[in-house]
DNA sequence: TAATATTAATGTGTGTTACACACTATTATA
DNA sequence: TATAATAGTGTGTAACACACATTAATATTA
């Protein structure tokens, strides 16, 4: 295993997980895949749209989403996204913990922070 | 699923792949793996031993930990890792990416950060 | 003191889950 | 006619949790 590929394993594992947080964070307003991940990309996360349209699937499942296809415009159906009050619930119970865990591991990683 | 299973299993993916960056925080200095479990668990990061072990024999095989059983002591045989020149480059680059990507998700689930 | 339980320390094996990657499909637009 | 927009499926991989095993030292109790 390469130097290239072990690097990019790993910032894999540290990207994952966290692209549920961003994109619930996207979701206040109704939002279709497709522009989730230009929405993103243009943020600097860059979410694959073979990853995204799965885990958008997932949380509908799992009552943190709701969707509604829009064919009424003229052009291609989009299927827009939003979160519940359940996914409202959710998202700001991980998001506690997100910051919680970023504080710790920052403290970890750069033990000279003070003053 | 309910709830609760729901919440666990987003907070395991948002803690998974940010146990490498703690662990290798922790490696200035060659220690053990249940050390590590301990020290680590005393900072507020839980690591299942059985789930250390076995990243700490990856991180080896990779070439970014060396590994010295140490047998001299009065104690059970330990086996203590560190650092290589290699893993600290890692650890740097994977650093960045922690700090960057940390950044990008804060401004994106809090908007009102500024002043 | 002897027997036993608990802690320290490392290890293996299996299942689950999410992500990447590759692919298909359809409709607007350039 | 090609490319962008939009949504989807299927397969492989990799890491983590959980359960279990193993040995040696220490603490507890008989």
């Amino acid at each position: 295993m390469e130097k290239d590929e072990i690097i990019s394993s790993i910032i894999l594992e540290l990207r994952r997980g966290t692209i549920i947080l961003s994109v619930l964070s996207q979701l206040d307003l109704p939002v279709y895949g497709y522009n989730l991940v230009t929405q993103l990309s243009e943020k600097g996360i860059s979410v694959e749209a073979n990853t995204l349209y799965p885990l958008l699937r997932r949380l509908e499942s799992q009552g943190i989403l709701i969707s509604q296809w829009d064919t009424e415009e003229s052009t291609k159906p989009r299927k827009y996204y939003q979160k519940t009050q359940f996914g409202e619930e959710i998202y700001n119970i991980i998001k506690k913990h997100w910051l919680d865990n970023v504080s710790i591991i920052n403290s970890l990683i750069e033990p000279e922070v003070s003053l």
